[in-house]
DNA sequence: CCAGTCTCTGACCGATCGGTCAGGCATGAT
DNA sequence: ATCATGCCTGACCGATCGGTCAGAGACTGG
């Protein structure tokens, strides 16, 4: 069996718990449990709780900035199908990540770990919308996104198959053929 | 000002920091300084912090009930409209209850509370996606369905608004107009 | 006036929370 | 042998959790 550092283990554990019962309903000793360590190792590795959520967001959070950067120099067209793609694939890759962010309740998704994510989605929201400013299209957008988020989230679909149901029902959802006559 | 029996109060309250906070994000302590009274009171009017959660939920738990009954005679695209009409509805008569039902992890949602409610749900989902069994039809039936109440839960606009324009994106994204040649 | 009921509360309980701390046990360089 | 360093732990801390309980106050019918 594979070597893997005790920090790394935590971090595992931590993100499978969080996923699965929410972050005010994991606990240290859950963690440690999980590890097969005593909280005090989680403390030794960690700085406090807060600290393992923010390195556990910290990846997935860059991805989507990233993602973001790379939305803004197109067109709404082709930005509205790069955020699909993206943003499903972005979803599939950190599903536990996801399920934190999203699971999490209005008011704890404004902590500081989370201060930078919101405007990424307000901009992948936008995105979305072709960059629509009609109630409609926003709207939809939303719902296609954290549709989207939720899904991924409690399916056990393997990712390849899901990838291309996603992406096809939000272009579907989205994209309008040919708006008007 | 109307006057409101302090039970009442309680679960009006409750309801609020449930679907704010989470349910294990928010203590008894919360809910009484909000209604304006003591802890032991909350527990005088109610057997546990469960007992009020149950509460909150059954109301929602039980129109839910109805509408997939009313649903069940129908054929697969009258069921699909009456359930993309009958959910959007029931979702923004019960903003805050569908809060903290969609909002909670997966493990929360095994509480008996909720016991009832999933196969509800997945009534439902078979509802959107018109009965068909195609992997693809019933991911965007779930797509749909939780982003719907996610939209629902964090957006403040008029309940009138919002109404057209859910069912309007759940329509264009689950009914093909004429799915082949 | 009293007894009974309803509503409400402060004081308290054990359990658990996140977090601290002094020290044990390796390993490796000197 | 000695010391330093990295990893880990049990014991402990104050705070807060959900929940209990005896009793205070208000209001009622007899």
């Amino acid at each position: 069996m594979v070597r893997v550092s005790t920090r790394d283990e935590i971090l595992r554990v931590a993100a499978e718990q969080f996923a699965h019962f929410g972050y005010k309903g994991t606990s240290l000793q859950d963690i440690a449990a999980g590890v097969g360590c005593s909280k005090a190792t989680l403390l030794y590795h960690f700085a406090s709780k807060d600290t393992i959520l923010a390195e556990l967001v910290e990846a997935a959070a860059r991805e989507l900035g990233e993602l973001v950067a790379r939305l803004e120099p197109l067109d709404a067209a082709a930005a509205q199908e790069a955020a699909i793609d993206g943003f499903v694939d972005l979803v599939l890759r950190y599903r536990q990540e996801a399920a934190l962010i999203y699971g999490g309740m209005p008011q704890f998704l404004q902590e500081p770990a989370f201060a930078d994510l919101l405007p990424h989605f307000d901009a992948l929201c936008a995105a979305f919308a072709a960059r629509s400013t009609d109630p409609d299209e926003c709207v939809a957008a939303k719902v296609l996104l954290s549709g989207i988020v939720t899904v991924v989230i409690d399916e056990d679909l393997e990712p390849t198959d899901l990838r291309a149901t996603l992406v096809g029902v939000a272009r579907r959802a989205l994209i309008h053929p040919h708006d008007k006559d």
